[in-house]
DNA sequence: AATATTTTTTAGTTAGGCCTAAAAAAATAA
DNA sequence: TTATTTTTTTAGGCCTAACTAAAAAATATT
């Protein structure tokens, strides 16, 4: 059964609202990643659901059938993808390419995509550090620790952001983080778990801990 | 004025069916390549009259306005482009990238096909041997001749082939004709025209009127 | 527990892009 | 030049994916 473009962005959206746990999504989640207002979200998880894509009770939120996550990881293969070649071979910065894979994701070529992969040498993660899926569907384990989790006196090495929102990205430019930069966790308060950080050896800055939650690091 | 997918398709088939003359194109011969019926055609050339991008009367046939020409070749650019990335970058052969290209020209980035341009080391025609347009809007003229006006005994060399149809790109690879082949036109038949050819100096073919008219050669 | 608020669904529309069938215009043939 | 055929347009409808407004269900508050 072939997919739309609107169908292929819901279960893209889905499949990230769901992705650390197990809970259905609600449909207003559902409308604010896809710009749509509610209503329009409930037609479409009818839609979805009679197509054997997710699991949609009414009221009760939705998540992804096998069938659907299957849909939604070639997505995000794809996306992530692009986003490598956009980066490593087009010279774009790591937070101008999201908008274009979005388009570029729905391009529908099984070939294409396996020589893209090949012509980027098989990389592991996207320029934000996100694991890649396999042509098999499956969603790699990293296995990353969070800085929030680092304790006091740690070095660490930057590997990803988990989210990567506009903002957020603008965020991690303005500290000047890069992937591979060394951190190290110098103080963690006690009161708001707030850390101070250096990074590649310059002068330590502090970083909340909502924002440290988000940045997936690994022991040096 | 943003453009649908459909709008482009349009521009960029009217733009086809218009090049080398000067008459309007007919709504039966649109809706062939769109692949629709003459009345949806109808339906769209009124819409693309009332945005300005082609001149329409009814009954009377259409052609693109300055505007619905500067868009064309926007999309006309990119679709080559693209088709050089996929041949040169991602091996594919060149009778496989038409349809692929075909999604990727729709593409919305003028950053991107400048630095794909550039990627690909600013190629002036792409893989069937069509020029690139400019990110002006200008069509390059080739200057090429067709094999059909090449007198006898004379040598060429392949620049490019006429029409992309797949039948012809696969006629075209069974005589084992590639861009750049050596041809040397040894005879040419006073009653239907035909000639003999051989290509890279190997024992002579016979090619007819009507295709070596589709075929395009610079005198060696 | 009863009420108020928020979330979600239903009902009814809309716009884009396509369709078929029938009417009208243009082109061709007798 | 009239009749026939072909081409094109009109009229009316369908489907997708969105919308607003109102109703219903779930959740939160008093």
């Amino acid at each position: 059964m072939s997919t739309s473009f609107a169908e292929e962005n819901y279960l893209k959206i889905i499949y990230r609202l769901s992705e650390g746990h197990d809970d259905d999504i609600s449909t207003n989640a559902v409308a604010e990643l896809t710009q749509t207002k509610a209503a329009s979200v409930t037609d479409m998880l009818r839609k979805l659901a009679e197509k054997g894509w997710v699991h949609y009770q009414k009221y009760q939120g939705v998540r992804l059938s096998p069938a659907g996550e299957k849909i939604a990881l070639g997505i995000v293969r794809k996306h992530r993808l692009w986003e490598v070649f956009l980066v490593e071979k087009m010279g774009f910065n790591w937070d101008e390419v999201h908008e274009i894979a979005e388009q570029l994701e729905h391009i529908e070529s099984d070939s294409l995509i396996e020589k893209l992969d090949a012509f980027l040498e098989f990389p592991k993660t996207d320029p934000h550090g996100d694991p890649i899926p396999t042509k098999n569907g499956v969603m790699p384990e990293l296995g990353y620790l969070h800085l929030s989790d680092i304790k006091a006196n740690k070095r660490c090495v930057l590997m990803g952001v988990a989210k990567d929102s506009a903002v957020f990205l603008q965020l991690l430019t303005k500290m000047q983080l890069s992937l591979g930069a060394a951190l190290h966790v110098q103080e963690v308060n006690a009161f708001d778990r707030s850390i101070s950080v250096s990074i590649d050896n310059a002068p330590a800055v502090f970083i909340s801990h909502e924002v440290a939650k988000n940045i997936l690091v690994k022991l040096a």
